[in-house]
DNA sequence: GCCGTTTTCGGCCCGACTGTTTTCAGTCG
């Protein structure tokens, strides 16, 4: 069993022993260890095989023999027993707003509901409404909160969350109410997809600024609305939060409402630490009268206090960038000011929606100094791959165009995004990829198969001479489809062996490579491109947020090929492939 | 269930809001 599935279990044990009523603590540590593993860098067989596992944070001897028990065996007699213990639908009410384990508890004990099903035909026949703790408006909460669950996914694309926060937070920011406004949480992590919307605001007249909020465009239902703290469901489906502060307490605020809730949680401890008590509105002395909180102007200076260097609300994610901010470790991040250009687009030659020429114009619009073209191959029928004459006359093409932006330090790159079949060779033979300057390999079709096939399968791609960059390495779609199967640290170490570049897909639903492997990726030598996978012009704007995926990867300009000057990425281009300078050049 | 140079036992981040209660438990982030 592999460490996300043996996450997934790690979880689901929390999940019943949370019902059960067990200690909360216990609950938690179950939490935090299936997290970690969802994040573990390192290669677990290794780290078992090692008898390792001890080192890792949160792993007693408990959670340890549980889970060197699943990977060997991918079984567990506690996990067995504890699922006899209670009915398996239980755990999808925990889904449901409102529901926590003991409300849960009590509908299984008191009313038999052992499903969604169930607990819908007790709130209809009004049942649930008698119930002790229960009530007519929690009743209705939760009959509503089942309709929710058939309607809207829970998650949601970033770029989603984004758009539809953009409208308020203009609201927010124009009014003579408001002095500053900032959107928080997953959002301003840039996490790849997110669960709601977290607004902040400093305002002096927090009743009336809520008013505002709940009156804002969009707003569709009014969850919660309170003095300083209002929640709205918007037309998007997403629930957006909002909370007012004073000028004072906004950057605790700001930080606090960022999160991660891991990282608030280190935060806070070493807070106590130091004799101090960190929450939303200040950071207070403990020891004597109550005191005032510490004055902080900006998150920075909250940091300092805590006797750490700033960290960019991307890497507060728990995942190692505390103990970087201690040494002063952190990493300078790439910026979107960074990027020069970049690579693997479409146009109408394939499924794009715009002409080579309108692509190049809206990456000259950017400021862009290259852009990077790469249609599908004749095995992707569906997307109108070019066949090898196509292609041919595609480069002409280009040549042209390139001449007419000549000394305008601007041109296009000929590719193609190359379809790997499945014993790993191309969809074109190397002579014809040898006449491109940027090949992308992508693997679209028979993304089941066992990891070891798929490994060999890429590795194979990517050791060919013409393929300049792996596209989307694990072919995932976000919300609806498992990636491929891959021994990511053979993959990583196959792609820097091979100077194989390794793409970071910014297409919303891709996000591939997924930014939890960039920082061992980068530890293997690789050289990384940010690329949209843009089927228009509007579509190479998703570099934004793959910059943002970037920096949660804790990625420097030094290690994404598009931060280079043109000159710099031609002569990249240019050089034989075990020739190419993956580090800075 | 995990953790520890103030601790091997007794902690484990902290506050707003709701709905149900007559002062608070449960949920949520």
């Amino acid at each position: 069993m592999d460490k996300n599935e043996i996450a997934v279990i790690l979880n689901e044990i929390g999940a019943i022993l949370d019902l059960l009523g067990e200690n909360r603590f216990k609950v938690i540590a179950y939490q935090n260890a299936a997290r970690t593993l969802e994040n573990l860098q390192e290669d677990l067989g290794q780290l078992i095989q090692q008898e390792r596992l001890g080192e890792i944070r949160g792993f007693g001897p408990h959670i340890q023999e549980k889970v060197v028990a699943l990977y060997k065996t991918g079984k567990l007699r506690y996990y067995d027993e504890l699922k006899k213990s209670i009915p398996v639908g239980l755990i999808d009410l925990l889904r449901i707003p409102s529901l926590g384990p003991k409300k849960v508890r009590m509908l299984w004990t008191d009313l038999q509901v052992e499903s969604v099903e169930d607990l819908k035909d007790r709130c209809e026949k009004g049942l649930v409404a008698k119930l002790g703790g229960f009530g007519e408006k929690t009743q209705e909460k939760i009959l509503e909160g089942i309709g929710n669950l058939a309607t809207y996914r829970g998650y949601f694309f970033w770029i989603e969350a984004w758009n539809s926060a953009q409208p308020i937070l203009e609201l927010l920011k124009k009014s003579p109410l408001v002095d500053k406004a900032e959107v928080g949480g997953s959002v301003r992590r840039k996490k790849e997809v997110i669960r709601d919307i977290d607004l902040l605001c400093s305002t002096e007249k927090p009743e009336a600024v809520m008013k505002l909020f709940i009156g804002s465009p969009g707003v569709q239902k009014v969850i919660n609305h309170g003095e300083t703290k209002s929640s709205v469901m918007l037309g998007s489906g997403i629930q957006c939060d909002l909370r007012c502060v004073n000028k004072d307490q906004y950057p605790f605020a700001l930080t606090y409402f960022t999160g991660s809730k891991e990282h608030n949680i280190v935060l806070r401890q070493r807070a106590i630490d130091r004799g101090l008590k960190l929450n939303e509105y200040g950071l207070f002395p403990v020891k004597g009268a109550p005191q005032k909180s510490l004055k902080c102007n900006e998150e920075e200076e909250l940091y300092r206090k805590l006797g750490l260097h700033y960290i960019e609300p991307e890497m507060r994610e728990d995942t190692g960038e505390i103990a970087a901010a201690e040494t002063g470790a952190l990493p300078h991040l790439v910026a979107w000011k960074d990027i020069r250009g970049t690579f693997h687009c479409h146009t109408t030659a394939s499924d794009g929606a715009d002409t080579l020429e309108a692509m190049g114009e809206a990456a000259r619009k950017l400021g862009w100094e290259y852009l990077g073209i790469a249609d599908h191959s004749k095995s992707s029928v569906i997307a109108n791959g070019l066949d090898e004459k196509r292609l041919l006359a595609q480069i002409k093409q280009i040549g042209e165009l390139n001449q007419r932006w000549k000394g305008q330090n601007f041109r296009l790159f000929a590719g193609s995004e190359v379809d790997v079949m499945i014993n790993g060779s191309l969809d074109f033979p190397d002579e014809i990829l040898a006449q491109l300057e940027c090949v992308v390999a992508s693997v679209h079709s028979g993304l089941g198969g066992d990891e070891a096939k798929n490994t060999a399968r890429v590795i194979k791609a990517i050791s060919n001479p013409c393929v300049t960059i792996l596209g989307h390495p694990t072919g995932r779609l976000l919300l609806s489809r498992e990636g491929m199967k891959l021994d990511m640290n053979a993959v990583l170490e196959a792609a820097a062996e091979t100077k194989t570049v390794v793409e970071l897909n910014c297409t919303p639903s891709r996000m591939d490579l997924d930014w939890r492997h960039w920082k061992s990726a980068t530890r293997a030598g690789v050289l990384c491109a940010i690329n949209p996978d843009a089927h228009a012009t509007a579509e190479l704007e998703q570099v934004r947020m793959g910059v943002g995926i970037a920096r949660k990867g804790w990625l420097t300009p030094a290690t994404i090929l598009n931060t280079r000057k043109l000159a710099e990425v031609e002569k990249f281009l240019r050089a034989p492939k075990s020739k190419r300078i993956l580090g800075k050049p």
